[in-house]
DNA sequence: TTGTAGACTATGGTCGACG
DNA sequence: GCGTCGACCATAGTCTACA
């Protein structure tokens, strides 16, 4: 349970050019927490989602579809299916 | 702040002919929570969205897609970006 | 520029009860 | 089968500070 979007988050913000600190200013959020992020070591909340998404200039549900994607892999070479 | 879901959930959830407490129970979930989130009273975390998708048979990116695109609905009649 | 840690506040999410 | 309320617990998210 609980849903990371650590890695995506991460290579999409360098995508960007953009620092921890740049995407927390612009997204209203803190610097700590995005690092937390990246690291998986918090899971965020919809509304989160919506605001970085905004940031990195992409729709959060291509976002989330991304995080789906990534978790359909692990789903399929193991089965952690619940 | 903070991305509500009630009218999406609760149109999907009918046309899945469940009852707050089935889809409660499939999904792991309260179901007076599930009533907070269709009176948009809460907003679900990234987590909640996966699970209670999962159970509607629908791609969460797909039921983020359907927030989203409701959400633009209320910025182009009235300008509220930001 | 990022990791990490600790203390803190806000809100997501549970549970029991009643109309 | 649902709205609602109150008490509660868990975790999201802030802020300061140091390597």
């Amino acid at each position: 349970m609980a849903i990371y979007i650590g890695g995506i988050l991460r290579r999409r913000r360098k995508a960007k050019g953009l620092s921890q600190e740049k995407l927390a200013f612009e997204s209203g959020l803190d610097r700590s927490y995005i690092g937390d992020l990246e690291r998986n070591e918090k899971s965020p909340s919809l509304d989160t989602v919506f605001k970085i998404s905004k940031v990195l200039e992409i729709k959060p549900d291509e976002f989330v579809k991304e995080v789906r994607e990534t978790l359909e892999d692990y789903n399929t070479s193991e089965d952690n299916s619940d």
